[in-house]
RNA sequence: GCGAAAGUGGCGGAACUGGCAGACGCGCCGGACUUAGGAUCCGGUAGCCGUAACGGGCUAUGGGGGUUCGAGUCCCCCCUUUCGCACCA
């Protein structure tokens, strides 16, 4: 688990760590070796930001938060290890973020380029396209500015198609962030197609430049004949070009200028009315081979593929309102619906009575030599035309952009490369890792880094030439340090590499990783990345890290998130001076199942407290006489399951069904919550055993004499050992949930040694079946009998018992059975007319 | 607009692969124990209609169709809610 130290931990936050413990305790006492570690993902904006309000360290108030939080889970009894906690903002682990870093400096994919950002006014920092929501900033919420700005990047998109296929692999995944992750990868096949402008002059082409092109991007190539137009984003290249020989290059400009700045608004607040203007200028389509218009778009997005498009407004809704906005031709070249017409062109509709866009793939018309050809195949065959007419190629385009990773500001991992005025961008040696964070005891939050102002820090020697150079002032993106953690758990001290390839080859990958939903795209989608990197470089050998992803649902207060700024936080530590740990993770489990939603009841709380309260009771009612001395051992195991009374065969039966479901819910299906109900079951069965005697207010052990109705000697040894089994199994089961009281009570019992050492109960399926069961009837499809039967009866004895139930003969007859069905469940269904 | 998930008592939620809908808990009602009970134990609790009694009938899983001996579960249409994407050419 990995958990930003903010101070505090609300029953939200805990409620994903109680999830995580209750797996982790379940499975080490299957006999799995469990690593089941925390760290704190210590950088970040919040820290700095604070010492910018109170004059704290960003160091200091980290420390101190994280030593709160850390006494918070513990006192709730989570079960992490402890010994190999990390922190990303110790020089200790961030050296690795550096070394990551390096590694993919020298591999290409960590590199530095010029480019528009976002850049959040309030956090005074850039984002990651990933970090941005509806335009605005992800952590502060505040409308975010585009800057341009010399920045590191992680070429993610080199692994695109990569983290694309994988997905495939994710079966154990939510489908849900499978499918958002593959809308944000965003893949198209397409191709790219040259449009030639027409009548290119000397002037426009500059000296010996080969040729002035459009390049196009499109998906439906097939509709390339209906292309009657290319529209340009108003950032692209060319649109300076046309503007200088246009008759008033000022006024063009200005109009274009107004699209750029209205482009930008209307990323932020959703649909704008299409807009465009002529150039003046026409461009050649390379199938048709006639000159169509160029003009610019306000709605054609410069970053994404070539800036540029070609407009079918009959086959495409935008373009066809454009189209018809500005009167710009329109030309079918689909047939629409399909199979109407054997003779295309004579049920053409006219373009003029076009109403919309038709967007279906079908057989082509009006398209020179491919008429009635079909799509998907005819737009292999066009491509591969285009390529060999050397006017266009296949071209796969991603929406994923390369991951924008540099942030001005002080607290996070220093970028370790160094600038020199002669040998340019220059990595930090290895053996000069890491870089560490000088102290920086001013904080003005004013938009150039932090690091910049401590001047012995940042004048350096270079490591090439020896001569002045300067640190790199930006600091990484915290996502980062999250990237890899998990990885660092398996040999959290190790001074030399991130891990020992064997540790991680050991541990990894990871079997079980809860977190919210938000974490779908970035953390997620990072770590795929990083991991795949790490295999390229040699320390792993999987591909992905998480094998099993749970999305587990947030606690709601009030029918809101829980947050200090709204009042509404439950403190868990208050809910554990009331009720106790075990209650409060008992409760967080049984409300609803993980992935839900849940709004926050007190109530809830007292009624998981009661069943703690129950829990103990019972057995402490039982504890003396089937936990002391003479009680455990001789009287017991041998004569289990032989001469059982009835009730006592219930039991038993009821304490392996239990065992069963109990397991199942956990370790297969998360279904956590059943699986307490499950136990409570359990609990209510023992009761009913025990015949009323077990009431009264809990004892502390010795004060249960008296109560019980039957003394040791009164017990027959079946009961006692029948009892023992079911005790023993619900503590040992219930311990996950209420570790404490679990332990407290295992001791009750009789048993030296704590619970840590025990064994999870199996199971006899022959025990837990039921030898007798109620089969329902059904005629007609409706329940008109019951009938008792010893539960191996077979198919035949069954029809026949059924069929001879008066119950049943009430209803057949004087009519003819048509069918009998006798099904699983077992259940017998009889159709008469 | 596109895509996904969900919709079950007064409430949170069960129902595993198409097989007795409402497990378990909360709340509520009743009983026992008690000077007392807001503790505890026992019992009841989907709705409607009947009965002297219950082992009675009907209707119920957002609405409407369909497949099936049998549908909360599968298929089609619609409604609502939540989430994601939103000019990606």
């Amino acid at each position: 688990m990995f958990a930003y130290p903010s101070g505090y931990a609300h029953v939200g936050h805990v409620r994903n760590y109680i999830i995580g413990d209750v797996v982790a305790r379940t499975k080490r006492m299957c006999g799995f070796n469990v690593l089941h570690p925390f760290g704190w993902d210590a950088f970040g904006l919040p820290a700095e930001n604070a010492a910018l309000k109170t004059g704290t360290h960003p160091e200091t108030s980290t420390l101190d938060n994280i030593a709160h939080m850390k006494g918070q889970l513990q006192r709730l009894g989570i079960s992490y290890a402890w010994q190999r906690e990390i922190a990303t903002c110790l020089p200790e682990y961030y050296k690795f973020n550096q070394w990551i870093f390096l590694k993919m400096f020298e591999r290409g994919l960590a590199y530095r380029k010029r480019s528009t950002v976002n850049w959040c006014p309030s956090c005074q920092t850039v984002l990651a396209n990933e970090q941005v929501i509806d335009g605005a900033c992800w952590r502060c919420g505040t409308i975010v500015e585009q800057r341009d700005l010399e920045q590191w990047f992680f070429r993610i998109t080199q692994y695109a198609d990569e983290l694309l296929t994988g997905l495939e692999t994710l079966t154990d995944w939510p489908e849900k962030v499978v499918v958002m992750q593959r809308n944000w990868i965003g893949r198209s096949d397409g191709a790219r197609i040259k449009f030639p402008v027409a009548g290119a002059t000397e002037s426009l082409r500059g000296a010996g430049a080969p040729g002035l092109d459009i390049e196009i991007f499109t998906t439906r190539i097939d509709t390339i004949y209906g292309a009657t137009f290319v529209l340009l984003a108003p950032e692209h290249a060319l649109v300076e070009t046309f503007a200088a020989e246009s008759p008033d290059p000022a006024a063009f400009r200005a109009r274009n200028a107004k699209f750029r700045a209205l482009d930008r608004e209307a990323r932020l607040t959703g649909a704008i009315e299409k807009e465009g203007f002529d150039t003046g200028r026409k461009a050649i389509n390379p199938f048709t081979g006639q000159e169509v218009p160029i003009w610019i778009a306000n709605f054609v997005l410069a970053e994404y593929g070539t800036g540029a498009i070609m407009a079918v407004p009959a086959h495409d809704q935008r373009d066809f309102e454009f189209a018809r906005k500005y009167d710009l031709p329109i030309r079918i070249v689909v047939q629409s619906g399909g199979r109407e017409s054997q003779n295309p062109s004579s049920r053409l509709p006219s373009p003029s009575d076009l109403t919309a866009a038709t967007t279906n793939y079908g057989r082509l018309v009006d398209s020179g030599p491919w008429d009635g050809q079909e799509a998907p195949a005819v737009v292999t065959k066009m491509i591969a035309d285009a390529e060999k007419r050397g006017v266009g190629a296949g071209e796969i385009q991603y929406r994923l952009k390369d991951w924008g990773i540099s942030r001005q500001r002080y607290w996070g991992t220093p970028i370790p490369v160094i600038h020199c005025e002669k040998d340019g961008v220059v990595a930090v040696p290895y053996g000069d890792l890491p870089v560490k964070l000088p102290k920086v005891t001013t904080f003005t939050g004013r938009g150039d880094s932090p690091l910049a102002q401590v001047p012995e820090w940042v004048n350096v020697k270079c490591p090439k030439c020896g001569g002045p150079a300067r640190r790199e002032t930006d600091t990484m993106d915290t996502f980062v340090d999250s990237s890899w953690y998990f990885l660092r758990f398996c040999d959290p001290r190790n001074t030399e590499l991130p891990f020992d390839p064997k540790d991680a080859a050991y541990w990894m990958t990871v079997d079980f990783y809860s977190g919210g939903v938000e974490h779908a795209i970035l953390h997620l989608l990072y770590s795929r990345f990083f991991t795949r990197v790490l295999r390229d470089v040699g320390l792993v050998t999987f591909d992905e890290p998480f094998k099993r992803l749970l999305t587990q649902g947030m606690v709601l207060k009030n029918g809101a998130v829980m947050s200090k700024s709204k009042g509404n936080v439950v403190d868990p530590d208050d809910m554990r001076q009331k009720y106790g740990a075990d209650a409060l993770r008992l409760y967080v489990i049984f409300v609803a199942p993980p992935e839900k939603e849940v709004e926050w009841s007190d109530a809830g709380l007292e009624g998981s407290f009661r069943f703690l309260v129950r829990v103990w009771r019972i057995v402490d009612h039982w504890a003396e006489i089937v936990g002391g001395k003479d009680g455990r051992g001789e009287k017991g195991e041998e004569t289990i399951g032989v001469d059982l009374t009835d009730a006592e065969r219930g039991l038993r039966r009821k304490t392996h069904d239990t065992i069963r479901r109990v397991t199942v819910d956990i370790e297969e299906r998360m279904h956590l919550n059943t699986a307490v109900s499950s136990l409570m079951e359990l609990v209510n069965k023992l009761y009913a055993f025990s015949d009323g005697t077990a009431h009264g207010q809990p004892t502390h052990g010795a004060a249960a004499t008296g109560r019980s109705v039957r003394s040791l000697s009164a017990i027959r040894p079946q009961t006692l050992a029948v009892v023992r089994e079911a005790l023993d199994a619900l503590v040992v089961m219930i311990s996950p949930f209420a570790p404490h009281t679990a332990e407290e009570l295992w001791s009750k019992l009789g048993h030296a040694g704590g619970l840590m050492k025990v064994t999870w109960p199996s199971f006899d399926a022959e025990v837990a079946k039921a030898d007798e069961v109620v089969v329902p009837v059904q005629i007609n499809g409706k329940v008109r009998a019951r009938v008792t039967t010893p539960a191996d009866i077979t198919e035949d004895q069954l029809r026949e018992l059924a069929l001879a139930d008066p119950g049943v003969k009430a209803h057949t007859t004087g009519k003819t059975i048509r069918k009998v069905v006798v099904a699983k469940g077992p259940l017998v269904s009889v159709v008469v007319s």
